[in-house]
DNA sequence: TAGAGCCTGGACAACGTTGTCACAGCCGGG
DNA sequence: CCCGGCTGTGACAACGTTGTCCAGGCTCTA
C-alpha cells in the first residue's frame, strides 16, 4: 500500500530555501529538541559528548538559527533602528557610524532608512521599523509632531531624538547648541570688525535651523547692530538658490562684507561664490567638513561633533533599555569654533 | 470558589511591554481572529461594516502588527542586509542610500553594519544578517574568502558583492574599472610630459589595490618607463605613513615629478603634503571627493560612480529574489576622468 | 543497599501570525 | 421547494524557537 501524497503531512519545502531546523539536527544528533537548543545556546548541561555530536550535525546540515522565531518567543529583537535624514550627507555618516559602534557593543543590529526630509516618510519608516519590534528608535526628525510614537512609547519601545527635537511628545533629546553656536559665530565676525553681516539658513520650521537665525539676531542685538531687511535668507536651501541669495547680498548700495552659512552645504556653496568674487568677504559657516582648512583661505567654522551626538543618543537609548528608566532629558553638546582664515578676514568695502 | 492562579492560563505581561496581538483586537471587535488578519493585509471578503469595527478596535488598541510573527509564518522579511567596510566613508555613502533607494523601492527594509576592514567582522555581521533571514545580502567584502556564506546562498539567500569580488565562490559582482580607471590616469600624467610618477595605494590583498596597481604599471609600460624603485608605496594607510611615504617619493636625488594616489583618503593626504611644498608637483586621484574643484589648483581624478554601483547591485539582488535566476556574472562599471588642474601641470625639476 | 539529591535530556506548550478548510446563510434556477 | 454555488466568517494547525517541567539514571551518604 504506497503512501499517497495526501497521507504525507505537508512540509511545503520549507519556505526558506530549505533550511534545517533545530529538529532536523536533533534528529540527526539522535538527541530532542531542546538539546540542540541548549547547544546553539551555550547553556550548561549537556554532556560533552552529547554537544559534540549536536555540533557535529549543525555543521553537517549547514544548520544556522532562525532569529525570527527566537524574536517571536524571546521578545528582544536584538536590533534598534535609526531613521536618519539622509545616508549620503557626510554629517550623517560618523552620526550612524557611532550609533552602530554602541548598538553592536551592546549586541545589537542597526536597522536604518532615510527620510529624505519627508515627514511622512519619516513615520512610515518608524513604523515600519516598529512592526519588526526593535528594541529602540533613534530618530533624527524630519517632521514635528511625533505623536504618532506614543503607542510605541508605551508599549516599550525605547527612542531618543538627536539633531533636532520631537515634536509635541515628551521625549529624550540630543542636539548640538545650535543657538549659542551661530551666536559665538556671529560674535566672532562682528570682533572682526564687522557690521554688515548676511545670513543664509534652512527653513525655520527646522528647529536647528531656527535656533542658528536666533543666534544670529541674539549676536547682532548684543553688538547693538540692526539687521539689514536684505541681508537674512531663509528656507533656501537647494545650491542654485542659495547661489542666488548670496548674490543678493553681495551686490546693492551696501552689501554684506561678511556671512554666515546655517550648514555645511550652504557653506560649500557659499565658498564657491566667493570664489567668482574678487572683493574678499568674510565667511563663518555652521558645521566642520573635511577639507575645510585646505581651501585659501581655510573656512572658518562652528563645528558640531556629530560623533558625540549619536553616541550620546545611542547611549542614552541602551540607558532606556536596560531600565535605568531616566526621566525624558533635554542634552544639548557644546559646540567649537575653529579659526582657518576665512572667518577673520576684515571688512572690505 | 474564586479562580485561583493557576487555573488562568498564563499570559505572562506580553514581554513587548504588554502590546495587543490580533486576538486582542478580534476579542474588542467581537470578530475571529482571521478577520482581523484579513483587514489588516488589505485581504478582501469582508464586509464593510466588520472591516469599520475591527478599524475601530485597531485604533482604540494601538494594534500594530507583529512583523517577527509574520515573518515566521510567510518565510520573507521584506529586508536586505548590507555589509559595507565604514558607513562613515563619504565614498559609501551615496552606494548605501542608492542600495537603499531600490530596497525601498520593493517594499524592503534595509539593515546594514560595518566590517572596519576586518574579515572576521565581516563574516560575523554578515551570518549574524542571515540568522535574522534577510532575503538578501550586499557585501562590500574586506576578507578575501567568502565560502562560509556557501550554505546561505544554497539556503536561497540572494547574494551580491560590490566594489571588490568575492573570494573564492562563484558570484554575483559589481566592480568599477579599477584597472583601466589608473591606467587612464597614468597616462594622462604621461601624456603631459612626466616620466618619473609615484604611486600611493593601499594592501594589495584588496583587490581593487592590486588592479589599481596593475593599471599604474600597465600604463607606465605602455610608455616604456621602467618604474623606479622608491616610486611605489604599497599598503600605507593611515595618514601619517601615507605623509611620510610622499615626503620619501619627493625627495632624493630623482623625485617624482607626479603622484597617483590610489584612492580618495590617499589623495587628500597628498593634497595636505603638496601644499608644503613649493615644487609644484601633478597629482592625480582615484575616486572624486567633494570640493575636488574648489582647491587650487583643483585636483584632477578618476571618477567612480559610487551611487550607481550601489543601485547596480540592488537591482541585480531584487533580480535574483525575483526568480530570474541569472547566472552569476562579473559587471564592471566604466570610470571617468576628470581634468581639474592638478593632473595637468607639467614637470617640474 | 536504600534513599536523597543531582545531573542530563526530552515532551510539551507558547510566542503572534497566516494558510487551509469547513460551515452557515443566502441567492437564483430548475 | 430543493439544490448547487457563492460569500463572509471562524476554527485550527503550522512556522521554529525557547521556557517549564518532569523522568530516568547516576552518585553519594547513612
Amino acid at each position: 500500500m504506497p503512501e499517497t501524497a495526501r497521507s504525507i503531512p505537508r512540509r511545503p519545502e520549507n519556505r526558506y530555501g530549505n533550511r534545517p531546523t533545530m529538529k532536523d539536527v536533533a534528529a540527526r544528533a539522535g538527541v530532542g529538541l531542546k538539546t540542540v537548543s541548549r547547544v546553539v545556546n551555550g547553556e550548561p548541561g549537556v554532556t560533552p559528548d552529547t554537544e559534540r555530536r549536536v555540533q557535529e550535525a549543525i555543521e553537517a546540515l549547514g544548520f544556522r538559527r532562525n532569529d525570527s522565531a527566537r524574536v517571536l518567543r524571546k521578545g528582544r529583537t536584538a536590533s534598534i533602528g535609526l531613521v536618519l535624514e539622509d545616508l549620503a550627507d557626510p554629517f550623517y555618516g560618523p552620526l550612524s557610524r557611532a550609533v552602530e559602534e554602541v548598538s553592536r557593543a551592546h549586541g545589537s543590529l542597526l536597522i536604518n532608512g532615510s527620510s529624505a526630509e519627508d515627514p511622512d516618510r519619516e513615520q512610515e519608516l518608524a513604523l515600519a521599523l516598529c512592526a519588526r519590534r526593535v528594541d529602540g528608535l533613534v530618530v533624527i526628525p524630519a517632521g514635528d509632531d511625533h505623536r504618532y510614537l506614543e503607542p510605541e512609547i508605551r508599549a516599550g519601545i525605547a527612542t531618543v531624538f538627536v539633531d533636532r527635537p520631537a515634536g509635541r511628545i515628551d521625549a529624550d533629546v540630543v542636539l548640538s547648541d545650535s543657538f549659542g553656536g551661530a551666536r559665538d559665530g556671529v560674535a566672532h565676525l562682528i570682533a572682526h570688525g564687522h557690521r554688515r553681516i548676511g545670513f543664509i539658513g534652512d527653513m525655520p520650521r527646522i528647529h536647528t535651523a531656527a535656533e542658528r537665525l536666533r543666534g544670529y539676531r541674539a549676536a547682532m542685538e548684543d553688538a547693538g547692530i540692526a539687521v539689514g531687511d536684505a541681508w537674512m535668507s531663509l528656507g533656501v536651501t537647494d545650491p542654485e538658490r542659495v547661489r542666488g541669495a548670496a548674490e543678493d547680498m553681495l551686490s546693492g548700495p551696501a552689501p554684506v562684507t561678511a556671512i554666515f552659512a546655517g550648514n555645511n552645504r550652504v557653506t560649500v556653496t557659499v565658498v564657491r561664490v566667493l570664489a567668482e568674487h574678487t572683493r574678499r568677504v568674510a565667511l563663518v559657516g555652521f558645521d566642520d567638513f573635511e577639507l575645510a582648512d585646505l581651501l585659501r583661505p581655510g573656512i572658518t567654522v562652528v563645528a558640531q561633533d556629530p560623533a558625540r551626538l549619536g553616541r550620546t543618543a545611542a547611549e542614552r537609548l541602551f540607558q532606556q533599555l536596560d531600565g535605568s528608566l531616566l526621566t525624558p532629558e533635554r542634552i544639548e553638546l557644546p559646540t567649537r569654533l575653529i579659526a582657518r582664515g576665512s572667518g577673520e578676514l576684515p571688512p572690505e568695502d
